[in-house]
DNA sequence: TGACTAGCTTTGATGCACAAAGTGCTTTAT
DNA sequence: ATAAAGCACTTTGTGCATCAAAGCTAGTCA
């Protein structure tokens, strides 16, 4: 049995699977909230949200704070579903080596 | 809090992720068992595990099987360790998302 | 008006993954 | 003895991904 056949490719990008974890977690998070959180510079992040969104696992929402731009982000059912099976493939992978 | 901070850069490739998989379960494994259960191609194979052992995580053993040629690789200490702190990193992050 | 923020897009450099082909050595088959 | 095949690489070349930095647009606040 190959430990590694399920992961998934998309998620081997340690940002994108950063952006992922956060919005599993939280329903929305907004693009300057993740961007202090994964510590990352604005364009980078925005061209691993872009990918992310090309594949429909996120979703974009343009809004405001009081007259502010902001624009939030939020987990499709689709990317949630790749990410546990994502997750799943790593703990089985993790369970094998034990 | 950061969700993927500890993650390590050398195991973002599934297929390096996939030989300390192996190596952790196998006092040692084989090229060709590697090349088979990961399903990559020889040369792929060989560069992956050249970087994995330029880092000291992984040592080579050359011997024989009859009169054949075997090479094989086992895991040392320090690969053990990192691989360890990722898993951990890895378990993590999952918790963090439930 | 002038600085500042938000959220991108573009550009460009660097590096990585991978397949394919080549290599040197040995073994096995004929 | 010669051919074919295996083992474990190394080399080469291509294409793609990552990333920082800079540019850009539109709005905001002083």
């Amino acid at each position: 049995m190959n430990p590694i056949e399920h992961l998934n490719k998309l998620f081997e990008s340690r940002i994108r699977l950063g952006v992922m974890s956060m919005l599993m977690v939280n329903e929305e998070v907004s693009f300057n909230d993740l961007k202090s959180m994964l510590d990352v510079t604005d364009g980078n992040l925005a061209s691993h949200l872009s990918t992310l969104e090309e594949n429909a696992y996120i979703k974009v929402h343009k809004g405001f704070v009081g007259r502010k731009t902001n624009t939030t982000y939020s987990i499709t059912k689709v990317g949630e579903k790749a990410f546990k099976g994502h997750l799943a493939a790593l703990e089985a992978m993790i369970k094998f080596t034990q």
